[in-house]
DNA sequence: AGGAAGCGTAACCTGTAGGTTACGCTTCCT
DNA sequence: AGGAAGCGTAACCTACAGGTTACGCTTCCT
């Protein structure tokens, strides 16, 4: 995940959502095994996941590794301001969830805009 | 940050706070100059602060940009599970803050143990 | 003053990450 | 059936990350 071709596929996957491998090589300059093996690296990194239809392949986000970075994360960018003992923060996210979920929200979804690249 | 030593040095400062170089390199197999080039990464990157003292040189953790990191993994993480509208993250965060505070909660302090390195 | 302590830097060597081209395997279309 | 589309893999090449040894500069001690 530090090199940034493959940074940019996973800010691509959020952005656009699941795609296909080609569709993912085609913003690139780079040659598409190239492509191809960035997302190999970031298969085997559960950073992504594939699913086969047809003759293509689907590569979709999985948010697992992604928590474990930012749970390993955490106390490095607790000790400064705040006072060292927020570790109840995932059990807070989980009451807020609760929260706006009984006092009914709407979900906005993922698929946003489509600019900068 | 991608390297492994690195993650060590960085977790090594999060429990021991700041330490000398020497006292830094000393934890691991390899040689005092490939640690101290590790030092000089981080410090460009400015994961690390370093303070001269004497003849020694102190190094501190700067949560900078780990709060960048953070804050670069966050829709990464959200759209799973949670319903998309978690960007109140924050917010929460510090209100939970001034709830623990009011409820009176001593700290624990980050310096805990010191086993597996 | 002068040796030891504490670190950083330079020069050098080697493994590997990441690029390219060539090739092979399925799946779809007509 | 057979060609095109869509991808992955293998073989190869090159640049660079990360290790080592050698060396130089301050700062402390006596």
């Amino acid at each position: 995940m530090a090199d940034p071709v493959r940074r940019q596929i996973l800010e691509l996957l959020l952005r656009g959502g699941p795609r296909p491998a080609g569709d993912v090589a085609e913003r690139f300059a780079i040659s598409r095994p190239a492509v191809s093996r960035h997302l190999r690296v970031l298969r085997r990194s559960g950073l992504v996941r594939d699913e086969l239809v047809g003759r293509q392949r689907l590569y979709t986000l999985d948010p697992g590794p992604f928590e474990e970075l930012v749970a390993w994360l955490g106390p490095f960018v607790r000790p400064s301001g705040w006072e060292h003992r927020l570790d109840a923060l995932e059990t807070e996210v989980y009451r807020t969830r609760r929260e706006r979920r009984t006092r009914g929200d709407a979900g906005q979804g993922v698929t946003g805009q489509e600019s900068t690249a």
